[in-house]
DNA sequence: CAGACATTGTTACTTATGCAACTAAATGAC
DNA sequence: GTCATTTAGTTGCATAAGTAACAATGTCTG
C-alpha cells in the first residue's frame, strides 16, 4: 500500500475527505502503540515493571544519579507519571533515594543492587528484540528515520 | 543530535547500557505522544471530541457505514474502546445508527447531519495542522517515513 | 530579612484504557 | 432441529494517566 501522498485531499470539491490510512497522525500513533505493546511483554510480563518504570530505570542506567525533576526534563514525562513511577520502584527495591542536601525539596535517585542487575539482564532483552524489530528496515532506512524523528520532535534539551 | 547509531551499544563490556535517546521504540513513542497532544487540541479543545471519537468520525467520513466490528479491525482499536467511542459520539448526535437486517447483534453506524456538518469543519482544520507539521520534513523526507511506518506497521487487512 | 513568587514532589479527583465476563444473536455439527 | 461454539457489542472492575490543588522549600526583590 503506498502512503506517499499528503493524507488530505479534495475529492469532491464541495466535500473535503481523509485518507485515515495515509494520515500521519494515526499511522505514528498506531504505529507506535503496537510497538509498544510488543515491547512491554519484555518488561511487563516478565520482570512486572510498567512502561513508564521501565522509562525511568533506563534513564537511570542511563545517568545513574538523577531527581525526578530531572527525568521529566528528560523524558517529556508528566511530573505525576514520574512521581508514580519512582514510587513504584522504589517500593520495589529496584532504587535508591537520597536526600539533595543542596536542595531540601529534592531526592536524587540511583539504581540499588536490585535494580543495577535488573536493569543488566533487562537489556539485552531489550536490545534483542529491537534488532529483530529493525530487521524489516535496510540500514539506510533505519537511518533516514532516526534523522526524521529528530527533525520532527528535537532531542532533549536539558 | 545524531541518532543514526543502534541504540544498544556495550560501552563497558562487563556492563551493558542503553542510550535512551537512540532507542527507537522511546523516540517513536514520545513522537507520537506530542503528536497526538498536538493535533487533539484541534478536535478536543474546539469541539469537545475524544481522540478515539475523533478517529471513528475520520474512518466514517472515509467509508460512510460501518460496524463497531469494522472499525475496530480497520483501526486496531480496542473493541471496548470503539464501542465508548461510538456511543459518545450518538449522545453527541453526531452518529447514526441503524440496525443490520443481515444480522441483529450488528450496527450499521453513519455520520448524522451533524456528524458531517462537523467533519467538513474539522478536516480542514486538521489538515492545516498535517501540513504545518510536515514543514519539518522534505518533500523526500515524507515520502521516506511514509514507507518506513508501512514496512514497521502494514496498513490494513480487512 | 520579609514578603511575593517559583519550584519539587505528592495527593485527590477525574477520565481513559484494558481485560474478563456477560448477553444476544449466528453458525455449525450431528 | 438441538446443542456447542463463535461472534457483536456491552458492562464491570482494575489500572494508567492527566489536571488541579497542596506542602515544603528555594529564590529574588526591595
Amino acid at each position: 500500500m503506498q502512503l506517499n501522498d499528503l493524507s488530505l485531499m479534495p475529492i469532491d470539491p464541495s466535500n473535503v475527505s481523509l485518507n485515515l490510512d495515509r494520515f500521519l497522525p494515526y499511522r505514528l500513533n498506531r504505529l507506535a502503540h503496537n510497538v509498544g505493546v510488543s515491547l512491554a511483554t519484555i518488561y511487563t510480563d516478565a520482570f512486572g515493571i510498567s512502561r513508564s518504570q521501565w522509562r525511568v530505570m533506563a534513564l537511570l542506567g542511563q545517568h545513574q544519579r538523577l531527581t525526578a525533576k530531572q527525568i521529566c526534563n528528560m523524558t517529556h514525562m508528566d511530573k505525576v507519571k514520574v512521581s508514580r513511577a519512582v514510587n513504584g520502584l522504589v517500593k520495589l527495591n529496584y532504587l535508591q533515594t537520597t536526600p539533595d542536601k543542596a536542595d531540601k525539596r529534592a531526592v536524587l535517585l540511583t539504581h540499588s543492587v536490585e535494580g543495577k542487575e535488573l536493569f543488566q539482564v533487562m537489556v539485552p532483552q531489550v536490545q534483542a528484540w529491537e534488532e529483530d524489530f529493525l530487521k524489516k528496515l535496510s540500514v539506510q532506512e533505519i537511518s533516514q528515520l532516526a534523522t526524521i524523528i529528530d527533525k520532527l520532535d528535537p532531542s532533549n534539551e536539558y
